[in-house]
DNA sequence: AGGCTGTATTGAAGTTTGTCTATGCAGTGT
DNA sequence: ACACTGCATAGACAAACTTCAATACAGCCT
């Protein structure tokens, strides 16, 4: 047995981060994992109004509107944006608490501490 | 035409996070969309030696020791961890720059500002 | 040298994802 | 009531992803 530190190849430390919560938390990381939706949520949120028109989403990008659409709904879905229809037009807006979320997740990590946000 | 607030689908705005960028990024948030390698990154981080032998990870799930490999040389791939070989083991450990990058994209768009990060 | 252990790579199977075209639905205005 | 516009949904298909068993590689020990 050579020389190591005290601690290798033990059991397994307890887990920091639950299965479950690391579901929940991956599922967000996964909506912004294409460049596409993490552009729309950057035009989203740069609005000083706070929300954008889908019309004004869909022509920025060389994709078909379903297309634009869809990676509307996977945000939405993973809770990173709201939206309304006002009549004729839908409006996007960002939903901050669960970008505060993920960078809380990520602060502890680069703290080197346990997770449990 | 209804009354609706100035701006609406208007040619479009500046673009916040430009294209190249926005692959980056997404590249890294991909990386953590996946529970598995969300809670491997969480569990490298949570060591207070700053580093965890791949022999400690494997055996906290119920996956094959090949798909665990598979998922830290992702991790790896997207610049969120460095690994090093030390005689029979390997220890990985977190790269911060990476994880600080993607919070500080978060928690610009949750004050909703254009994106430069 | 040879066997053993820890980790990585390869190749394959099944599932999921990103994109499109076609269609449907909601609201406006004639 | 009808046509028109903006957005969402459905279905299809190729590409990418997750996982595994099998194999290869690296380093230790006798």
């Amino acid at each position: 047995m050579p020389k190591q530190e005290a601690g290798c190849c033990e059991p397994l430390p307890e887990d920091p981060l639950a299965a479950e919560q690391a579901a929940e938390l991956s599922a967000m990381f996964k909506a912004l994992g294409d460049p596409v939706r993490l552009r729309l949520l950057s035009m989203i949120a740069s609005r000083s109004e706070g929300e954008v028109c889908v019309c004004e989403l869909t022509p920025a990008f060389e994709l078909s509107q379903p297309t634009i659409s869809h990676h509307l709904k996977l945000l939405r879905q993973a809770g990173l944006v709201d939206c309304e229809r006002r009549g004729t037009w839908v409006y996007y807006w960002v939903r901050p608490e669960t970008t505060d979320r993920m960078a809380a997740m990520l602060s502890s990590v680069s703290e080197r501490r346990a997770v449990t946000a």
